[in-house]
RNA sequence: GCGAGCGUGGCGGAAUCGGUAGACGCACUGGACUUAAAAUCCAGAGAAAGGUAACUUUCGUGGGAGUUCAAGUCUCCCCGCUCGCACCA
C-alpha cells in the first residue's frame, strides 16, 4: 500500500484547528508536581499593526524550545500578550482621527490572527494586554506598595526631555544624546518627577549578574558597565576664603599629592551661588548649560573652565594652596559634582592643566623607570607604579597607597572611603495620555496621597482631546479634580502616566496566573518563576532587562513572590536583514517591486532601472522589508520557520533571501513526497534484530543525538543541516525487501519527530500519513540508542608531517601496532617515504596516525 | 578613547576535546525525464600548476610570528569589520 499525498493547501489550518480543539498547549492551571516545569517566553510585541520578520524569527526560536521541552516531558508555559501602551497609538489616533484604545485593540486583533496563522504553541487562554484596566490596576497597587516602602518617591530634577515625544526619558532611554525611539536630540528640563529607587538594589543587581550563567556574556557586561560601581574616596577640602568645604569623589586617593586644581560642575551649588555676584561665572555656566548632551559629545576635547577666586587647603599639607575652577567636563549627576585634578595621572585633567598652565607633578613612577628626572608632558601615566613626591606614601604601589591615603584621611577627619554608582534611579513619569495613570492624589495639605486601594484602577478617561498642546490628561476638564482621600479637601490627581517599561517589568509574572482578582497567586508564581528561557532582541540589554530585574526584587520585598531574578536563561537573537534597492535618484524601492531581467534590476511598476544597495536591517524607512503574511500565504508558515532557523545561528544577524526561502519550501515538499512514495511495511521494525553495523540505523540514531544536542545548545542551523542529511539518506533507501520497507518507515517516523519543533504542521501531517492517530506534539521525544552509534570499522586519516596522505579503515579491536602497520602499508605513504625510515610515528586510535620524517 | 565580539569557498555557514578543513544549504555546471519549460531525480565542484586520463604536486580558515608530531582551534603582535559605553573623576 502506498501512502497517499495530502491536501497541501489546507494542511496548516487543519493542524492548527486540531491543536486548538485538543488544548494541546495549555499549561496546567495549578502547579503540576509530577512534571518538571519549563517557562519559555518571547518578548511580547507592541501591537503596531502587523507582525514583521523580526517577530517571526523571535517567535520561531521560542516555539522550537517550547515544543521540544513539551516533547521532553516538561510542563511547559508558553504565553503571549501585548505591550499595548505607548506613544504610537496616540500618534496614529491623531493621524486617523480615532481613539488610541480602538486603534490598539484593532491592531491586536489583526496581529493575533497573524500569529495564529504561524501555528505557534501558545497557551492563548493566558493572553494579556497591558492597556487593559484589569492589567494596569495591579501595577497601580504595586506602585502604591513601592511608595509606602520608600521604593518610589518624587523629586524635582533635571530630566531628559524628548522634544518630539514631548515627554521625559530615563537615562537608559537616551542613546548618544538622542531619544531611543524618536531619535531627537534630548534637552534638559527641570521637572517634578516620580522615581523608582533602583539604586537601592544597585549592589545586588551587580553582584548577582554572575549568577546568570545562561545569559550572554555581552549582556552581562553591558549591565555591569551600566551599573558602574566605582570604589574610591570622598575627600573634603577646606576653602581658604570662606568657612566652607568642597567634597570631591576620587578613585585615585593615592595621587592626592599631585593635585593641582579643584573643578566644580557648572550646576554645583557653590558654582551657582558664585554666579549670582560674578557675571563672568554666570556667563560661563550658561554656556555650559546651553551645550546639550549631543553638543558636549562633539566638543568633548575642549576642556574649558573658569577660576573662581577661591582656593582650598591640601588636606595632607596645610601649606599647599589649590585653586578652584568651574569646569565644563565635570558632571553634577556623578559622584559629588566636584573633582580634584591630578594632571600627571589623568588625561582629561592633563588637558585641562595644559590649557590653564597649572602645575603637573608626577606622583606615580613606572616600575622600570629608575632615573629621578621623571616628567609628564602631554600623556598622562595611568598605570600601576611606585609613588613618588608624596611624603608618607612614597615607595608604595598604587593599591597600597590608596588604602594608606584613605586611612590618613579618616584619621584627620578629611574624608572616607566611598562607592559611587553610575546607575541612577529610574524616572517613571511620562507626560502622555496612553499609559497607566500614576495612582496619586496631590493635596495642598496632605501632600502626595495614594489613591485608596478599593478605588483602583484609576482609569484613563475616554473623552480626551489629543490635539491640545501638552499632557492630554492635564488638559482634561474634569478628570484630575478629586477630593483628597485624607482630608476631603479639593485636590488634584497626578496627571503623568508611567513609562511603558513599567508594564513590561512584570508581565512575565502575570502570565503565570492571570486571575481577575489578583495580579497573580504567590505560590503559582513561585512555581513557574523564573522564566527558564527568555528570547528577544539585544536592544533591551539594559532597558527592559534591568528594569525587570529591579522590579522583581521590589515585588519580592513587598511580598508578592519569592524569587528575585526574573530570567534564568536569556537568548538574544540577531536581526533580520535584507538587500536594499534604490532608484538612480536615490529613492528606496520595496523588494517586491524589483524584478530581474537580463542580469539587470527593474522596477515592476514604472520599469525604470533599480540598483541594489547594502544589506541592512529590515526597516520601513529603507523599504527593505518582506511581509511575513505574503510569505505564509505563498509558502506556508513551516517554510518561513524552517528558513528562519536554517542558515544562521540564532544569535547572529541573518539575511532574508528568496532563494533561501524556496530552498526551505522544496525541502518540506520533498519530505512529503518521500512519505507519499513510501510503502507501509507489513510489520513494525524490530530494533533488537537489526545488525548494529547497519549504517542507516546508525544515521537515524546519530541524527537523534545531533538534533537533540543542537536544540539544547541553540544551534538550530546545525539541526536543520542534520535533518537534511537524514532526509537525503532516507530518500535513497530502496523498498525492495520487507526489511528495507520497515527501515524506511522507521526512519520517516524519527524524521517527523525530529522536525516537529521546526515545522510542526508538516510533522503532524507526516505522522498522520504514517498511520498514527496521536498528535505528534504529544509524542515523547525520541531517544538514541548508544548501541547503534559505535561502529566496529574505524576510518581515520594518515598524515606525514601533519599533512594528509590517505586514510585507513581498521577494526575497532586492532592494536596500535596493527594500525601503524596498516598506515605504513598505504601506497601513498610508501611513495612519499621512498624507503626512508620514519623518525617517529604517532598513533592516536580512532583519531589520527601521523608519521614524522 | 575604553570594553566586547567577529574574520573559513562565489554566498550563508559546519568543524566548540588541538587530530581527515569546507558538513548542510544557496548559487553554479553537466546529465536524465519532457515537444518544450517548470518541477523532480542523478552527478560534479576550495585554489593553482602538470597530465589524454584515472590522477599527481603545491597552496589554503584576515596578515605575521610562536608552542606542538599535529593549529580554523592555544599564545603574542598587527590589520579590518560590527556592537556597547563614553568628559563617570
Amino acid at each position: 500500500m502506498i501512502i497517499k499525498m495530502s491536501d497541501k493547501k489546507n494542511l496548516e489550518k487543519k493542524w492548527q484547528e486540531r491543536w486548538e480543539k485538543n488544548l494541546s498547549f495549555s499549561a496546567s492551571k495549578k502547579p503540576d508536581e509530577k512534571k518538571p516545569k519549563y517557562y519559555v517566553l518571547e518578548m511580547f510585541p507592541y501591537p503596531s499593526g502587523n507582525i514583521h520578520m523580526g517577530h517571526v524569527r523571535n517567535y520561531t526560536l521560542g516555539d522550537v524550545v517550547a515544543r521540544y521541552k513539551k516533547a521532553n516531558g516538561f510542563n511547559v508555559l508558553h504565553p503571549m500578550g501585548w505591550d499595548s501602551f505607548g506613544l504610537p497609538a496616540e500618534n496614529a489616533a491623531k493621524d486617523n482621527n480615532t481613539h488610541p484604545e480602538k486603534w490598539t485593540n484593532e491592531n491586536i486583533k489583526t496581529m493575533r490572527e497573524q500569529l495564529k496563522s504561524m501555528g505557534l504553541s501558545y497557551d492563548w487562554s493566558r493572553e494579556i494586554s497591558t492597556c487593559d484596566p484589569q492589567y494596569y490596576k495591579f501595577e497601580q497597587k504595586m506602585f502604591i506598595d513601592f511608595f509606602q516602602k520608600g521604593l518610589a518617591y518624587k523629586k524635582e530634577s533635571w530630566v531628559n526631555w524628548d522634544p518630539v515625544e514631548k515627554t521625559v526619558l530615563a537615562n537608559e532611554q537616551v542613546i548618544d544624546g538622542k531619544g531611543w525611539r524618536s531619535n531627537a536630540v534630548v534637552e534638559k528640563k527641570l521637572l517634578n518627577q516620580w522615581f523608582l529607587k533602583m539604586t537601592h538594589y544597585a549592589d545586588d543587581l551587580l553582584k548577582t549578574i554572575e549568577n546568570l550563567v545562561n545569559w550572554p556574556e555581552r549582556v552581562k557586561l553591558m549591565q555591569n558597565n551600566w551599573i558602574g560601581k566605582s570604589l574610591g574616596a570622598n575627600v573634603i577640602f577646606k576653602i581658604i576664603q570662606k568657612d566652607e568645604t568642597i567634597e570631591v569623589f576620587t578613585t585615585r586617593p593615592d595621587t592626592l599629592f599631585g593635585a593641582s586644581f579643584i573643578a566644580l560642575a557648572p550646576s554645583h551649588p557653590i558654582s551657582l551661588s558664585l554666579s549670582k555676584n560674578n557675571p563672568s561665572i554666570d556667563i560661563f555656566i550658561n554656556e555650559c548649560n546651553k551645550n546639550s548632551t549631543s553638543e558636549a559629545v562633539i566638543e568633548k576635547n575642549e576642556k574649558k573652565g573658569i577660576y573662581t577666586n577661591l582656593d582650598v587647603i591640601h588636606p595632607f599639607d596645610k601649606s599647599t594652596k589649590i585653586p578652584v575652577y568651574i569646569a565644563n567636563f565635570v558632571l553634577m549627576e556623578y559622584g559629588t559634582g566636584a573633582i580634584f585634578g591630578c594632571p600627571a595621572h589623568d588625561q582629561r585633567d592633563l588637558d585641562f592643566a595644559n590649557n590653564y598652565n597649572l602645575p603637573v607633578l608626577p606622583v606615580v613612577k613606572p616600575r622600570n623607570h629608575n632615573k629621578n628626572d621623571y616628567e609628564i608632558t602631554d600623556t598622562a601615566f595611568t598605570d600601576n607604579g611606585t609613588i613618588i613626591n608624596s611624603s608618607f606614601l612614597n615607595g608604595l604601589n598604587v593599591k597600597d597607597a590608596k588604602k594608606r591615603a584613605i586611612d590618613e584621611l579618616e584619621k584627620i577627619n578629611s574624608g572616607r572611603s566611598s562607592i559611587t554608582w553610575r546607575l541612577r534611579d529610574w524616572g517613571v513619569s511620562r507626560q502622555r495620555y496612553w499609559g497607566c495613570p500614576i495612582p496619586i492624589i496631590k493635596c495642598k495639605d496632605c501632600g502626595d496621597v495614594p489613591v485608596p486601594i478599593d478605588e483602583l484602577p484609576v482609569e484613563l478617561p475616554k473623552d480626551i482631546n489629543l490635539n491640545s498642546p501638552g499632557n492630554p490628561l492635564d488638559a482634561h476638564p474634569k478628570w484630575k479634580f478629586v477630593d483628597c482621600p485624607n482630608c476631603n479637601q479639593p485636590a488634584e490627581r497626578e496627571t503623568d502616566t508611567f513609562d511603558t517599561f513599567f508594564e513590561s517589568s512584570w508581565y512575565f509574572i502575570r502570565f503565570t496566573d492571570p486571575d481577575i482578582n489578583n495580579p497573580f497567586n504567590k505560590s503559582i508564581a513561585d512555581y513557574w518563576m523564573p522564566v527558564d528561557q527568555y528570547i528577544g532582541g539585544v536592544e533591551h540589554a539594559v532597558l527592559h532587562l534591568l528594569y525587570s530585574r529591579f522590579f522583581t526584587r521590589a515585588l519580592r520585598e513587598c511580598g508578592y513572590l519569592s524569587v528575585s531574578e526574573p530570567f534564568k536563561g536569556l537568548m538574544t537573537q540577531g536581526m533580520v536583514c535584507h538587500q536594499t534597492f534604490k532608484t538612480d535618484d536615490g529613492k528606496w524601492v520595496f523588494p517586491h517591486n524589483v524584478e530581474k531581467k537580463n542580469n539587470k534590476l527593474y522596477h515592476t511598476i514604472n520599469g525604470s532601472e533599480v540598483f541594489s544597495g547594502r544589506i541592512e536591517k529590515m526597516s520601513k524607512s529603507k523599504k527593505n522589508v518582506v511581509d511575513p503574511l505574503s510569505i505564509v500565504k505563498k509558502y506556508g508558515s513551516d517554510t518561513a520557520r524552517i528558513f528562519m532557523v536554517s542558515d544562521s545561528p540564532p544569535e547572529r544577524d541573518m539575511e532574508w533571501s528568496t532563494a533561501g526561502v524556496e530552498g526551505s519550501y522544496k525541502f518540506l515538499n520533498r519530505v512529503l513526497r518521500i512519505v507519499n512514495e513510501c510503502q507501509k511495511p507489513k510489520k513494525y521494525i524490530n530494533l533488537d534484530l537489526i545488525d548494529k553495523e547497519n549504517n542507516v540505523i546508525r544515521k537515524i540514531h546519530q541524527s537523534i543525538k545531533d538534533v537533540t544536542e543542537g536544540i539544547d545548545s541553540f544551534r538550530f542551523n546545525v539541526c536543520i543541516a542534520k535533518l537534511y542529511e537524514l532526509t537525503n539518506m532516507i530518500s535513497k533507501l530502496d523498498s525492495k525487501t520487507d526489511f528495507e520497507k520497515e527501515l524506511k518507515f522507521y526512519g520517516l517516523e524519527i524524521l517527523a519527530q525530529l522536525i516537529s519543533p521546526f515545522a510542526p504542521h508538516h510533522a503532524e501531517e507526516v505522522w498522520n500519513l504514517l498511520g498514527h492517530e496521536t498528535l505528534i506534539c504529544d509524542v515523547e521525544w525520541p531517544k538514541f540508542d548508544k548501541r547503534f552509534l559505535s561502529t566496529e570499522q574505524i576510518s581515520i586519516g594518515v598524515q606525514i608531517n601533519g599533512k594528509l596522505k590517505g586514510n585507513i579503515v581498521y577494526n575497532k579491536t586492532a592494536e596500535k601496532e596493527e594500525i601503524q602497520k596498516l598506515a605504513l602499508s598505504l601506497s601513498s605513504v610508501k611513495n612519499r617515504l621512498g624507503g626512508e625510515k620514519p623518525k617517529k610515528i604517532i598513533v592516536v586510535p580512532e583519531r589520527i596516525v601521523n608519521i614524522v620524517v
